[in-house]
DNA sequence: GATGTCTCTGCAACAGTGTTACATACCGTC
DNA sequence: GACGGTATGTAACACTGTTGCAGAGACATC
């Protein structure tokens, strides 16, 4: 309605500048860090001039994840291998995530993934076109491997003191005792986990089922 | 230190009730109406009596995950193949969450989903024992099962009304017009997701890798 | 010039959250 | 009956998202 007369009327406040202080607050801060009064105070005025340009701290973090969205550009792809180039397009949303760690777990937690990594998943779908991958076979292989990424995610981006210590997998698992568990991989399992190796590998199978 | 006398003093609330009340609220209303005021009031008592049985919200927490993985017990697994039996006891993680979601999803925000699916986690590893998987290969095998299941299970927990329904991923691809991504693999994509049929063909992907 | 109108900002408040200092009541024991 | 630990209530603090109201400032119109 008014975006199109941007006249400095008050030499205040734009929308634009209520999203960069936001993100600006993200990336420090975390994602607990966007309040709206921590916001207002980061731009100089109060939480009632940032409610004037955003209606809601829900649209400013949609806001914020479009803004981010844009900035993400797909990565060209390395690798000859067909399966390769696929893989790295996968593991391309796995870097973009731990890049921003802070705007992604705010996406998470929006359920707006999606609109975020919307220009990867399109360049994962391209690797999968020339891999020969087509149709069903490639919707289906396309979303599971986001999902596992995801999944991998989810561990990844978890604060490392969110878990308790004494509640972590591994040292629960050191306490087990079954006699229908081979006692070798009871051991190995409580050694920390090799996230990037561990999800390559996993991306790789997945893949194999669709090539 | 005073679990012993469990004497009447004040005919009052016990710590046991306190995660009794938490866990009603929890399933009844998701993890944000676990409110400690909302506790007490559940209870007939204060916040503060709460407090005095127990030290913060994250320990109610914590005591409603343990308490709801005791009676999390795992099923008797079906099947014959090994390799199916193996994919029955990753499938029975899913089933138990979807089971409670609620409580799913409080444990995945406090990140204790081991110390929840931990019985779940046993029978996984006792069924690649069984299917002649040990050591470090059950290892990678059984953890990126549960998370390729923890990534399904990020999407299938969250409430429908999360994504704003412009930003689902089916209706972003509809919009996708890229030459070098086939027609067929965009117009599947447009297409809802069915969770079950994916996840069950890629966990028997994940696994073949191991077997 | 006075008046109104639209845009923008600040003050103060509401209802809600987790949490705590303090004052009590109750109960068993000495 | 007095002491002490157990258990509860009152009231508050510092937060959160959000909003009603009162204004400033710039513009157009009479």
């Amino acid at each position: 309605m008014t975006e199109t007369t941007r006249s400095t009327r008050h030499a205040g406040i734009d929308r634009d500048d209520v999203v960069d202080a936001a993100l600006r607050l993200v990336e420090a801060g975390g994602a607990e860090a966007l309040t709206m009064r921590k916001l207002a105070a980061e731009l100089g005025v109060t939480a009632t001039s940032v409610y004037w340009h955003v209606g809601s701290r829900d649209e400013v973090v949609l806001a914020l994840i479009e803004r981010q969205a844009e900035q993400l550009a797909a990565r060209p792809i390395q690798g000859g291998d067909p399966a390769e180039r696929v893989v790295a397009a996968a593991m391309a949303v796995w870097d973009s995530a731990l890049a921003h760690p802070e705007v992604m777990k705010l996406a998470h937690a929006t359920g707006a993934t999606s609109a975020l990594e919307m220009h990867l998943e399109i360049a994962l779908a391209r690797e999968l076109t020339a891999a020969g991958v087509e149709g069903e076979a490639a919707r289906d292989a396309l979303r599971a491997l986001l999902i596992c990424v995801g999944g991998f995610l989810v561990l990844a981006l978890r604060p490392p003191d969110a878990v308790p210590a004494e509640l972590s997998s591994t040292s629960l698992w050191a306490a087990v005792d079954d006699p229908q568990v081979a006692d070798s991989t009871r051991d190995a399992l409580t050694t920390p986990i090799e996230r990037e190796r561990l999800l390559r590998r996993t991306l790789h199978s997945v893949l194999a089922d669709y090539l």
